[in-house]
DNA sequence: GATTAGAAGGTTTTT
DNA sequence: CCTTCTAATC
């Protein structure tokens, strides 16, 4: 045990004398630190006995409650820092943890080890135990790029296809199976089988053994090995049972089941009668059957307490797909008989009307416990949640960015601002026109910088300086920079790693003294062994940064990169130097590595004012005075895949989605849809989101479209039709049944309810956009440089010449998005019949013969009459009298 | 072994 | 449409 524990002078044990007594002389005078919190609060801080939930809405200061909790804890005298465990899901989340209970308690919070992530915990525990699951004490944490090759590995090795079979799903469904807590001999049949041909199970198991020989572990083997240890060890659990006094677990809705089970175990005291405090679980995660009583807390005798407080909001339950069981929080009390449920529902982040177009949204899902947010501001001069339509995508990015840019002329800072969207595709349409503005924009969640290639190299031979066993961060760089070491050396060094058991960096070494390998390949190999050797050797001795610059220098690899001509090689040196300076904050190279594979994030540049882009998800626990949530179109938001795949639930967690969006906002939010959206670089029509319909009147303005694209359609929603709102048309809760939305339905065609939209919903990535750690900067430097760095991209900007207007189509090219209305824009253009890819595509694709026919005459609900020109299948091409030519699907259109 | 053409596939993501 | 990865070249 390396925490500080002063075992020789225990904590007042809750409900003696001296806690009483200690808890008495806080109460004529409260403590300071409990000024300012309102009564439920202020339960919820001082209910420190027994097991607590804490349901505590967006912006009800929960963070504020769990830090003032673990203060009072402290200044109470009821534990050492060191006996409470505190978890978060995130390593943000347990920074602005301790660094908030720092504000309160001081030096003290510096004594708290077990504040942290369950899998910073994780590790802590299984470092310590590791030789009972069969790891040595130094063992690496995979990351998901290593864990994909070698199970790429062993799918070869069973002699399955990999194309067939691809590690990348087999990575998702280990993941899956890893956090349900299950190990290869619980996974249900059915599962084992649907892989790689029966061999799901087989590939687990070895997977696992894999793992074990390399003294490596995955994430969910963070989790995964305590449980097994604290399963198999009566006697090791027991000791964490004496540790921890007190138990706090942040955002609890997003708990899987082996975070549940790891904390049950670590919160389930063994009863004194029927004393079987590990019963092993039987293969279905479901609950009920995983044997475990339900914890009776303080119950007569001598069954312990549980002071196990949870935080969390059923109402912003999101990663459900990742494996987040909402039901951990809906069954807390069933769980814990006579825990104690403190609802905060004091919201002091936005306006009434925000919280009411929340509140009012989610009242629409079954699966709650129940909460409504209010708030005691009432501001009449407070604006309703905006509704805006726009004709497409590009328009809604542009006047999106309109408006920011309008904001900012007011005096508001981009920083307040934010731009939430559902889909990581959406974004790039923001940021192709922000930079056309010359607006600051970040974007949160584009790819980190520990998982850039080159950062990954460097610690590849980190890696293998401290691990010998780490075969694979071995294989990762043994021809990096190029060596000459391809396939065929690997292929050796590998059999014989394998027929002798030795990690493949010790073949090498021997490999060299053999004439197993041909002259070049062998003085390649032993270069490189003999620099390993001396790195290892000099890993005590040298400073770690020192050493660090030094591996990388003499294995070559910042030589390669600086003789890279290619444009993103400054960057790559740039962040090579970056990470060593970031190693000084370590103690040593293994240190760094372990926080590694752990911290795997970057701080962004938050001294910028910029506006913040981010993915709806990422956005959970964050505010801003303004948000734009645009994308509030059927197929999207809900997006279809949910729907299909998750059914009721599914678009439960949609709506939970759009919940935690309207709930970030503090003064203004403003909510877009369009009626046109391009997928997969084809235009398609959509829908307005359900979401709109089952937003309260009386909280929402649905505002008409800026006049200069106005005129399309007869009101304010671009060629829907009158919305429920403009009309006295009544609103009803029926999801499916507003008004709005059926009108909507027939204005467009009678797309149902997504499912004409194909296989979902999807878009190009942003991922090509070489971030430095500065989003912003890196991004407008490319455009400045006027050379694009990536493909395709910079055509779009044509050169920097002329701001695009704001007019139609400065930049539309061959794909054009239908063109509003009666052709606004039909006859401006200069020359000829222009080619306009305009597709509403149905993957649906009907055998049957056309009932058109080339020359017939029809009708189309957007773009009007016009005359077919082509007939393929289902589509059309249609030549519009005022919209131009087109590619319909035929059930678009009508004869005339 | 490096370059390049073609196919596949394209929600959300932390640790 | 656009990215990413693999297979087929030189």
């Amino acid at each position: 045990m390396t925490d500080s524990e002063k075992p020789s002078a225990p904590a007042p044990r809750p409900g003696s004398i001296a806690a009483r007594a200690l808890a008495a002389r806080g109460a004529p005078a409260a403590p300071g630190y409990l000024d300012g919190l309102n009564p439920e609060q202020r339960a919820a801080v001082e209910t420190t006995e027994g097991p607590v939930l804490v349901l505590a809405g967006a912006g009800t200061g929960k963070t504020r409650v769990l830090t003032t909790r673990i203060a009072h804890i402290l200044a109470s005298g009821r534990a050492y820092p060191s006996q409470i465990l505190a978890v978060t899901f995130t390593n943000k989340a347990a920074r602005e943890m301790k660094t908030r209970i720092g504000l309160l308690v001081g030096e003290q919070v510096e004594g708290m080890p077990w504040l942290g992530t369950f899998h910073s915990i994780g590790v802590k525990i299984l470092r310590r135990h590791a030789e009972l699951v069969g790891l040595k004490s130094n063992f690496t944490v995979l990351d998901p790029d290593d864990q994909i090759r070698l199970i790429k590995q062993l799918i070869q090795a069973e002699n399955l296809d990999d194309k067939r079979w691809p590690a990348r799903t087999f990575a998702n469904i280990l993941d899956g199976w890893k956090n349900k807590g299950l190990t290869p001999r619980e996974i249900p049949e059915g599962d084992a089988r649907a892989f790689g041909n029966g061999k799901g199970r087989k590939l687990y198991e070895d997977y696992q053994a894999r793992l074990k020989a390399l003294n490596a572990c995955d994430f969910g083997d963070l989790l995964l090995h305590p449980i097994a240890i604290f399963r198999g060890h009566p006697d090791v659990l027991a000791e964490y049972h004496k540790k921890f006094r007190y138990m706090l677990v942040d955002e609890y809705q997003d708990t899987n089941v082996a975070q549940y089970l790891w904390l049950r175990l670590l919160a389930q005291r063994p009863q004194r009668r029927d004393a079987a405090p590990s019963q092993p679980a039987p293969a279905s995660p479901a609950r009920d059957d995983l044997g475990y009583s339900p914890i009776v807390a303080n119950s007569r005798e001598a069954a312990p307490l549980i002071n196990l407080c949870c935080v969390g909001d059923d109402d912003q339950s999101i990663y459900g797909w990742r494996g987040a069981e909402v039901d951990n929080i809906l069954r807390f009390e069933k769980d814990f008989p006579g825990a104690a449920v403190i609802r905060l529902e004091r919201n002091y982040r936005s306006t009434a009307h925000i919280l009411g177009a929340a509140s009012h949204l989610i009242a629409h899902n079954e699966d709650r416990l129940g909460k409504t947010l209010f708030t005691e501001r009432a501001d009449p001069e407070d604006a309703r949640v905006e509704v805006h339509a726009a004709w497409d995508s590009e328009e809604e990015a542009r006047a999106i960015g309109e408006e920011i840019e309008q904001l900012q002329r007011q005096g508001h800072a981009l920083n307040d601002m934010a731009i939430l969207v559902r889909a990581s595709f959406q974004m790039r349409e923001f940021e192709d026109r922000f930079v056309t503005l010359g607006l600051n924009y970040r974007v949160i969640g584009g790819p980190r910088f520990y998982e850039r290639m080159e950062i990954r190299d460097a610690l590849a031979y980190f890696r293998c300086v401290c691990q010998p066993a780490d075969d694979l961060a071995f294989e990762r760089i043994v021809n990096t920079p190029k060596r000459g070491l391809g396939d065929v050396t690997l292929r050796l060094l590998h059999d014989y790693a394998r027929s002798r058991s030795i990690p493949l960096i010790a073949a090498a070494g021997e490999v060299v003294e053999t004439e197993e390998l041909k002259p070049k390949p062998r003085l390649a190999l032993k270069e490189l062994v003999t620099g390993m050797r001396r790195w290892s050797e000099a890993l005590g001795r040298v400073k770690h940064t020192e050493l660090a610059e030094q591996i990388l220098e003499e294995s070559g690899y910042t030589e390669m990169w600086q003789n890279d001509r290619s444009a993103e090689a400054p960057g790559r040196l740039e962040n090579l130097k970056e990470l060593i300076r970031s190693m000084e904050e370590y103690e040593s190279l293994p240190a760094f590595l372990e926080h590694v594979a752990l911290v795997m994030e970057t701080d962004q540049n938050e001294d910028l004012d910029a506006v913040t882009i981010m993915t709806l998800h990422s956005a959970k626990g964050l505010e801003f005075e303004v948000v734009f949530l645009p994308g509030w179109e059927e197929g999207l938001f809900p997006h279809q895949r949910a729907l299909d795949e998750g059914g009721r639930s599914g678009l439960e967690e949609e709506r939970r989605l759009a919940y935690v969006g309207i709930t970030r906002g503090k003064k203004r939010v403003k909510i877009w849809f369009v009626s046109n959206r391009r997928i997969h670089g084809l235009w398609q029509s959509t829908i307005p989101s359900r979401f709109l319909d089952e937003l309260p009147e009386n909280h929402v303005e649905v505002m008409e479209p800026s006049t200069s694209y106005g005129g399309y359609g007869a009101s304010g929603f671009g060629g829907y039709g009158a919305s429920r709102w403009d009309g006295s048309a009544g609103f009803s809760e029926g999801a499916y049944h507003t008004p709005g939305w059926r009108r909507a339905q027939a204005a467009t065609g009678g797309m149902g309810t997504g499912a004409r939209h194909g296989d979902g919903w999807s878009g190009g990535r942003v991922r090509d956009i070489d971030y430095t750690d500065d989003g912003v900067k890196a991004k407008a430097d490319r455009y400045a440089r006027g050379a694009g760095l990536g493909s395709g991209r910079q055509s779009e900007a044509p050169g920097f010449a002329g701001r695009m207007g704001d007019g139609a189509g400065a930049r539309r090219g061959h794909n054009q998005p239908p063109r509003r209305g009666a052709g606004l824009y039909s006859s401006a253009r200069a020359g000829g019949p222009r080619e306009i890819a305009g597709e509403l595509v149905a993957k649906s694709v009907s055998t049957e013969q056309s009932l058109f026919s080339v020359g017939d005459r029809v009708f189309h609900l957007k773009f009007g009459n016009g005359t077919v020109a082509a007939v393929e299948g289902n589509k059309l091409t249609v030549d519009f009298d005022k919209a131009g030519q087109k590619r319909v699907l035929e059930s678009f259109v009508e004869a005339i």
